[in-house]
DNA sequence: CACGATCTAGGACAGTTGTCCTACGAGGCG
DNA sequence: CGCCTCGTAGGACAACTGTCCTAGATCGTG
């Protein structure tokens, strides 16, 4: 097989197995049994298991940047790319139950361990939030942009740590509907 | 020294070593030596690392349900005892920063590791619930009183990750004062 | 065909994990 | 005093971790 293939084959089992399990209780021989490979090879790809997650987490940054554009073109208005985002806990409803949000676990425990790589994971955060200030600000709400874009990202975090405990699609739906709410109050 | 004296020493230090670094994270070692005892000892006094998660859990329930009294006895009305939940995440502020929401990051990392213990640590996150709950019966609005518990705990988790994240504070006491604000349309 | 680069399997390695056992010491009670 | 329970130290144990090495297979190119 190619390198670069198998080199994307691992990040792709990776990022998964990081998502579903944790960065810590995913060993490398997990990765390796997922992708079909021995774990003493491993090292001819990434020399160390925090290359991977530098790899898994520039991978999930390249991912964000092309979903965010593909909203942009989809979505015509700052409310409706705004509205986007918000239902994201809908849109990935199953899975944010089973494993909550991916940004806000692997930044949570990388934080905690205290992880070298911790600056870039809040790069993923640091994505969406300037995203989001930029639709309010093209709504005309440039001087508290960054307050409101930080509002909508601590809902989606609140909403996906409470439905990966509590498992309540109900309470996402009514939490969606509540920002609903919200957001028409500063619509054009 | 006295057995029960080691034992509640013990549940203290995994306490802050589960809450600090994490539950898997954690190893016996590092408890050993916070405690001062030889690693191969603890099985005199917990059979397993699941045990000493166990007692862990009990530990806060109880000191949970102890809070909440206290609460209730500072509190008069119940506006001012859910305003006290929702400042916790200021009063607390500087351990959520450095370690997150000590509720939400257990209960996000046991969900994520598929832990038999999850359910009881979900219990912690029912108190609050079931708490707010009653103090919003209590203020009027029985018929949705849990889905305002859920939001406001949905607040309070929502605050933790971002604050945990990116360690700004101004972000929390606007948050805050957005929540007092809400709160106050709720109130008799 | 032969060569060199690319990719791989398998295992060695030192360290750590949770678990469990045995032997010892301290202290109260007969 | 001797006994017996309670608490402890120290280490054995197999399994697993991330890392690293070496020998061989594969394959395109000269």
């Amino acid at each position: 097989m190619s390198g670069a293939a198998t080199r994307e084959q691992i990040v792709d089992a990776a990022d998964r197995l990081f998502y579903h399990r944790g960065y810590e209780h995913t060993s490398f021989a997990d990765i390796a049994a997922a992708v079909g490979l021995s774990r003493g090879n491993f090292y001819y790809h990434f020399k160390s298991k925090d290359a991977i997650l530098d790899a898994v987490i520039e991978a999930r940054l390249a991912g964000t940047r092309h979903m965010l554009e593909q909203w942009e073109s989809q979505q015509p208005t700052p409310d409706g790319r705004i509205l986007q985002f918000v239902e994201i806990v809908l849109t990935n409803g199953t899975d944010i139950q089973q494993y909550g949000c991916p940004v806000g676990t692997l930044n949570t425990e990388l934080a905690k361990l205290g992880h070298t790589l911790h600056g870039q994971a809040r790069g993923l955060f640091t994505l969406f939030r300037d995203w989001l200030r930029e639709q309010f600000t093209l709504l005309g709400h440039g001087e508290q942009a960054d307050d409101l874009a930080m509002h909508v990202l601590a809902f989606s975090q609140g909403v996906a740590v409470l439905s990966h405990t509590f498992r309540d699609e109900e309470f996402v739906r009514r939490e969606v509907d509540r920002m609903r709410d919200w957001l028409s109050t500063y619509r054009k």
